[in-house]
DNA sequence: CGTACTATTGATAGATATCAACGCTGGTGG
DNA sequence: CCACCAGCGTTGATATCTATCAATAGTACG
């Protein structure tokens, strides 16, 4: 079997769920299939007749001018889905796309139904609706109240912390398939400014950033930066805890990549649930 | 008896309500009390313990910085609600306040409950949650990929739309009770800049604004301008066609405040419900 | 008639975009 | 194995947009 289902450690940190409702997304998350880098999912004007699960991989809402400039919307990482409540929605104003190869998982409306019947499932997924907004909302400040270095270090710190929710940690760092361009359309910013921003946060010691992964050299630094508070995503403390500890203690040691922290989720490849502590 | 009901009016849009129903959103309304402009009514923090209505009014989300710099997420109008969805959510990330005196009422999770029940009721807000999520697309597009100028632009289209949607559009203008401040604060602009666009957009002719009046000279130009597509407000066609065909008649002919045009929706103090059309 | 906001204006600084060139890197085919 | 190519990253020069500061003008209201 496969990494553990990012699903399950996603809404795992939001709620607790029975055996029964895990093994029931494991089943769904059997049904999915490979797509390749910058595909489009759904297009702007059609009809969604169900909803995605990323598996694997990076991908993006967006929405584009009749200039061809486009506005990224949301992230969407391992473990998250789109539109499992817009099945009334009678036209997608937004568009989907690959950013990087993933695996994707589609999802009927009926199994959606089913899904909402399981207490914690339905609970867990309206949860994720609501860190949704929440994310919103702090992209929106991002664009509209931060510089242009406040906000790469604010997108670098959310998603520190929700690619730790579904272990694709490794120490401090992770794997961004970005390009320059890509943060430009995510910041509303052009791509040469963030080439510049980003040398900036490197000179800062806040940040490393090459062939595509991010390491972050300084956590408390970045999120002074960026001002990131990260109850918005909607970590149960306990989780919480286990980003800033051992951030704090070797807040400006590298980690290469591959290498484990003392607290390390499970690395790729091996199956290990964290279990949610409830207090 | 007051004007009807705004969130009838707005609900309408999305779904035809049965007589039911509609007595019983007069009911939730009968809860009313006002507050004054510039009143905090949910402070980023709380827990959310109930949904608000706006009868009357002009409300905004928003959040803020250390420095004091806020963006407003989302303006609250006339037949919007807040937070139905939102009772599992255990802080608010942002902050609610009033921009002008406001009439509203205080809706329980019990009564909330109840309304979810009537199949229509359950349905258009649902509806209306998918609105928000689009508007707060519109919104991120708008200060990620366009103009100050093409900002406010916008800006002025929407809320033509929504104010339209419950009646308080006068032909072609509306009361905007919000300060240059305000709307910089929805743009992410400095308030000297949105005077500047402000005046741009008075000398292409394309609308007058003074004394808290919004008045539309040259509607298919300020939607061109603004790249701005209605559909995203989940109006149906019906309605929009009667948004339309006036504007186009006298696209160019500036209508007083207090005049009405030929299609115009019920004048202020008249009670009148819009048929919503089926096809 | 002051007083307190709010709007407007001009001057200047700062942030970001645009344009164009160059460099690096990884793949691919001869 | 090397030369070429394509995509991305980097750099410098310059233009444009937007913010900031400070002063003035309106406007509403007591």
């Amino acid at each position: 079997m496969q990494l553990l289902n990012p699903m399950v450690r996603k809404l795992e940190g939001f709620t607790r769920l029975s055996d029964v409702e895990r093994t029931f997304l494991q089943e769904v998350t059997g049904l999915a299939r490979r797509v390749e880098a910058r595909t489009t999912l759904i297009s702007a004007g059609d009809e969604p007749s169900g909803a995605l699960l990323i598996l694997e991989g990076l991908a993006c809402r967006y929405m584009q001018r009749k200039s061809g400039r486009r506005q990224i919307l949301a992230l969407l990482i391992a473990g998250d889905t789109c539109d499992f409540e817009s099945f009334r929605r009678d036209r997608m104003d937004h568009s989907i796309e690959t950013l990087s190869p993933c695996r994707i998982a589609w999802i009927t409306p009926e199994t959606n139904g089913r899904l909402q019947q399981h207490p914690n499932l339905g609970s867990a997924s309206r949860t994720s609706a609501q860190v949704n907004e929440a994310t919103l909302h702090a992209w929106m400040m991002n664009v509209g109240a931060r510089t242009a270095v406040e906000r790469l270090a604010h997108l670098f710190c959310e998603l520190y912390v929700r690619y730790r929710v579904v272990g694709q940690t490794q120490g401090q760092s992770y794997e961004l398939p970005l390009r320059q361009t890509d943060l430009a359309e995510i910041a509303g910013l052009s791509g040469v400014h963030v080439n510049r921003s980003l040398q900036e946060l490197r000179h800062k010691q806040l940040i490393e950033l090459r062939n595509r992964r991010l390491v972050i050299l300084d956590w408390s630094g970045l999120q002074t930066l960026a001002e990131f508070e990260a109850s918005y995503l909607h970590v149960k403390n306990a989780n919480l805890i286990s980003i800033d500890a051992p951030l704090k203690e070797v807040k400006t040691e590298a980690v290469m990549p591959g290498q484990l922290s003392a607290f390390a989720e499970g690395s790729l490849g091996t199956v290990q649930i964290r279990r949610p502590l409830r207090h």
